[in-house]
DNA sequence: GCGGATCAC
DNA sequence: TATGGTGATCCGC
């Protein structure tokens, strides 16, 4: 019953449609449109265009470069067969609860298996250190993974099966010389992933070992790495598990090989690899030594941030299947039938692609032109962000029926809070979220996947074990908390990316099991704040407060822009000039001014350089931020010389602080005035009449709200008269410094008829009366709010703001955690952030952290670049400027050396910045005046 | 405090 | 021909 819903036909790539977006696409026609991207025949070289470049043609292949079932997989879903599917699969298992027993042997063996058997000798064969506690084991399902104790996973439809098994085992490395061998040992362990695919953890089939280059010939390393590293973040993202990583990265390098791009890449791994090396000498000697003392500091660091744990709340994350991706299905659903990818096609990276361009390795993040090779008859077409907000909103409006205060994270993800709505309504989380799911599908046709666990961090990467479209819960016990985590590869942790990941690696820690024999080198290896991190990952502990992001505290303001190379004074002085404009925009849209300047550029090598400056007052006007941004230009300038050529340049503002409400409130100039997400879309509505609106650079967040800027002289405080009043920022007006009262007052005003009017249904989280009335026509959601308990919604009050981004500073602020780290914020935010502690949680009701305001800010970047953006001149920065977002992001790091190394540092500054930027120089120069050997540039 | 790096999305 | 933008944190110096 996997399949039957679909069966595509893949052929018939034309466009049937006359769909607008038609016109704009910007579609790479596949040359052989007519092969099917099954198409069996493996010795196929695409002789196509891609020939023209050269030097790959023979490693690549029109076919997708894992085959297993995959047709079935691509169907949208459509109510009805989410409804057929639904009842069948999920309705037996819901609350089956096959209690306990399963040896956690299972898993552990199952996992060694495969880890022995892999490919990759990285992977540590090890992990003996299994808890021999009794876990229980809570199924829902038949393909329910045993070997994962206390946890329960629900998938509604078939219609996306698990990745299948890859089926390229034979035709395996052959490609290119350098990274075989030592990998090529692959062919069995594909087949063993085979077998045991159902088995544990997500799939673990990397092909390149980040650090096994040590054991390799340093060529042969420095492949390897690379190919790693080049295979960009989302590596791990869904529908890539049946993928060929290794061809792909072997299509990506050789794409990629020799571009400024690439070279940077190289310098920037090579410089990675220096410190894991001398992370290695360190160890080595600490191997020696001993660390007894450390390990026994660890245990005690462990024993607190066990104190914390906190069980009791039910936290849901929220994440959307392939967002954008979707989005654009429902609009043409002949678009489910070919592999797509949501970008500006030719020269830009992809934001998303589907599942079916999944399967040739197409990533988010991936340049266009690399997926392109990887699939040549991937199909591009440019992002629609009003589009993609809309049904956020859409969703959200349906989730915001189990947690009112839910916390977008991103336009396609959110934090729900259940516990009330389970404790009001007597009902289990899971067919809480299994209801809400399908209440989303029935609404939206947008499948989303959801992780049901006591924290944020579980959460994450619980929602996305069982993607697309199902559910993963992590029951609320220490066990299996740290069940569900030990058996992570590190990289699937949120917040360890390439680096970290390599770092881990090169001292035995793979999983998240690696890291407690290794605790006590932790704190000695890396610095105290990853080792908590780490810590607190081992013990599976993440924050159990969810709130608006609105709350969080915005810290600064920047924009920056890629176009074409530019050189000369005064071209850099007219693009500094452009941008500080958009940097006015966004500061006004934030309602902030600034007091701390940087000028950011990147080299048409790729090198990037960060300049600040505090500025004598706080500026947000285009005028000042020019003046200000001045002197620094000039610095590089003068260091750079006349042969400066940059590709990038970029303004931030940071020390933000509200804008004095006197200016504020009188100046009717421009739709900013509003101050606010809706003015921003009242304004892209007049763009819409005047025609395409210029491409939204959407970003993940585009869709969050405001956030709030606390009055600047947050640290010292002294004069600060007590905040009885916050300035709204729609109307300008005081209003009592009570967050619910303040939060009624702007909701109050931002109601009002001419903007509700133009920008009806696009609140943030609309509100819960009319949910999703204009949602594809019928099913009016009933999603009645849940009563929520006075108590628990107290819970939800407590405003501690974690000062930033919630998802990246938790990690590093362990509950625990050393006094000497910044509270970047208000004194109130002193406090423990992240971690709330039963007795707040319980009720006391949050102390308001001193004059909180509500102010606006462009958290909707989505729109402000509407607003901001192609001031004409760059085309091409308007093109670059869209991106990312549903998914991944950028390539990562990367690896080897090249020139350098010795010279370079003569001269007089020795120190590291100076001589990393006269390096830069000369590689400029040298490469425009093809000089060949760098040294004998510098030594001249 | 600054500049570089890393990470997420 | 040719790999993004925004925001945030941590680290070394």
């Amino acid at each position: 019953m996997r399949n039957d819903t679909q069966m595509t036909a893949t052929n018939g790539l034309e466009y049937d449609s006359d769909d607008e977006f038609k016109k704009d696409a910007i579609e790479f026609k596949l040359r052989n449109s007519q092969r099917e991207e099954n198409d069996d025949s493996e010795d196929n070289h695409q002789e196509t265009a891609e020939s023209a470049t050269g030097n790959i043609d023979d490693e690549v292949d029109d076919k997708p470069l894992a085959m297993d079932g995959e047709e079935k997989e691509y169907e949208i879903k459509t109510v009805k067969d989410y409804e057929d599917t639904q009842t069948e699969k999920e309705k037996p298992s819901e609350n089956q609860q096959i209690a306990d027993g399963v040896e956690p042997s299972t898993a552990s063996t199952a996992e060694s298996s495969l880890s022995s058997t892999n490919d990759h000798e990285f992977i540590k064969p090890s992990l003996p250190s299994r808890s021999g506690s009794p876990i229980h084991v809570y199924c829902n399902k038949d393909e329910a993974d045993e070997d994962t104790p206390g946890c329960t996973q629900t998938r509604n439809f078939s219609l996306f099966s698990e990745p299948d098994a890859p089926a390229h085992s034979d035709e395996s490395p052959e490609g290119t010389g350098t990274t075989n061998n030592d990998e090529s040992s692959d062919e069995d362990s594909d087949e063993e992933s085979e077998t045991e695919e159902s088995s544990s953890p997500p799939k673990r089939r990397r092909m390149f070992a980040p650090d096994d280059y040590r054991e390799a010939s340093p060529d042969k390393a420095l492949h390897t790495s690379l190919h790693h590293a080049l295979l960009g973040q989302s590596l791990t993202k869904n529908g890539q598990e049946s993928v060929d990583q290794e061809r792909v990265a072997q299509i990506i390098y050789e794409a990629t090989k020799g571009s400024a791009f690439f070279l940077e890449e190289q310098r920037k791994d090579q410089r990675l690899t220096e410190k894991i090396e001398k992370i290695l000498a360190l160890k080595a000697q600490l191997d020696k030594t001993g660390y007894k003392r450390e390990t026994r500091m660890a245990d005690e660091k462990l024993k607190k941030l066990e104190a914390t744990r906190d069980l009791s709340q039910i936290i849901v994350q929220v994440d959307c299947d392939a967002f954008y991706a979707s989005v654009e299905e429902l609009d043409n659903p002949s678009l489910k039938e070919i592999p797509f990818g949501v970008g500006q096609g030719g020269f830009g990276v992809l934001t998303t692609a589907n599942y079916r361009a999944r399967k040739f390795g197409v990533r988010s993040g991936m340049a266009e032109h690399v997926a392109k090779k990887l699939c040549p008859q991937l199909t591009i077409i440019p992002p629609d962000y009003r589009k993609y907000l809309r049904k956020s909103r859409e969703i959200r409006a349906v989730l915001s029926g189990y947690d009112d205060r839910l916390e977008a994270s991103s336009i396609d993800e959110c934090y729900l809070n259940i516990t009330d709505y389970c404790e009001a309504t007597g009902r289990d989380p899971e067919s809480v979220v299994a209801e809400m799911r399908q209440k989303v599908a029935e609404a939206t046709l947008v499948t989303v996947s959801a992780g049901i666990t006591p924290n944020d961090l579980l959460s994450k990467i619980a929602s996305n074990r069982n993607k697309p479209n199902g559910q993963f819960r992590v029951l609320p016990t220490r066990e299996a908390c740290m069940e569900f985590m030990a058996e992570l590869p590190c990289r699937k942790v949120p917040g360890i990316g390439k680096s970290w990941e390599r770092q881990l690696s090169a001292i035995g820690i793979q999983t998240v099991r690696d890291i407690y024999p290794m605790r006590g080198l932790l704190e000695p290896l890396f610095k105290p704040a990853m080792a908590n991190f780490l810590l607190q990952v081992y013990l599976g502990l993440g924050r159990t407060n969810v709130q608006p992001s609105k709350e969080y505290e915005r810290k600064g303001v920047g924009t920056e822009r890629t176009f074409a190379a530019i050189q000369g004074h005064d071209q850099l002085v007219e693009k500094l000039k452009h941008i500080a404009g958009g940097l006015e925009r966004d500061m006004a849209a934030a309602g902030a001014v600034g007091r701390k300047l940087t000028l950011r550029l990147k080299l048409t090598n790729f090198q990037a350089f960060t300049r600040q400056r505090q500025l004598p007052r706080a500026i947000n006007k285009q005028e000042d931020i020019v003046h200000f941004a001045m002197p620094l230009l000039k610095a590089y300038e003068d260091e750079f010389g006349p042969d400066l050529k940059i590709r990038l340049l970029g303004l931030h503002l940071n020390n933000l602080s509200p804008v004095p409400t006197s200016e504020q409130s009188h100046k009717p100039t421009s739709f900013y005035d509003l101050g606010n997400l809706e003015a921003d879309i009242v304004k892209r509505g007049v763009n819409m009449e005047m025609g395409r609106v210029p491409s939204l650079p959407e970003s993940e967040y585009a869709d969050l709200p405001p956030m709030q800027i606390s009055p600047r002289p947050v640290r010292p405080e002294k004069s600060q008269p007590e905040k009885e009043e916050w300035a709204c920022p729609i109307c300008g007006k005081g209003v009592e410094a009570d967050d619910k009262v303040f939060n009624e007052h702007v909701d109050a005003c931002l109601n009002k008829d001419a903007i509700k009017e133009v920008v009806r249904g696009l609140d943030d989280v609309p509100k819960l009366e009319p949910p999703a009335k204009d949602s594809e026509g019928e099913k009016v959601i009933p999603t009645k709010k849940p009563p929520s308990t006075p108590s628990k919604t107290e819970r939800k009050r407590f405003f501690d703001s974690p000062t930033s981004s919630p998802s990246k500073k938790r990690f590093f602020d362990s509950p625990t955690s050393s006094p000497s780290k910044k509270p970047s914020g208000s004194p109130a935010a002193q406090r423990k952030r992240f971690f709330d502690s039963p007795s707040k949680r319980d009720g006391s009701p949050a102390p308001v952290p001193e004059r909180k305001r509500f102010f606006q800010s462009p958290s909707d970047r989505a729109e402000k670049r509407s607003r901001t953006e192609p001031p004409d001149d760059d085309l091409q920065a308007a093109l670059q400027a869209s991106l990312q977002s549903g998914e991944g992001r950028l390539p990562p790091p990367p690896k080897m050396l090249m020139l350098d190394k010795d010279n370079v540092v003569r001269g007089p500054s020795k120190s590291p910045r100076g001589k990393r930027k006269r390096e830069a120089v000369g590689l400029q120069v040298a490469k425009e005046k093809g000089v060949r050997g760098i040294e004998s540039f510098f030594k001249k």
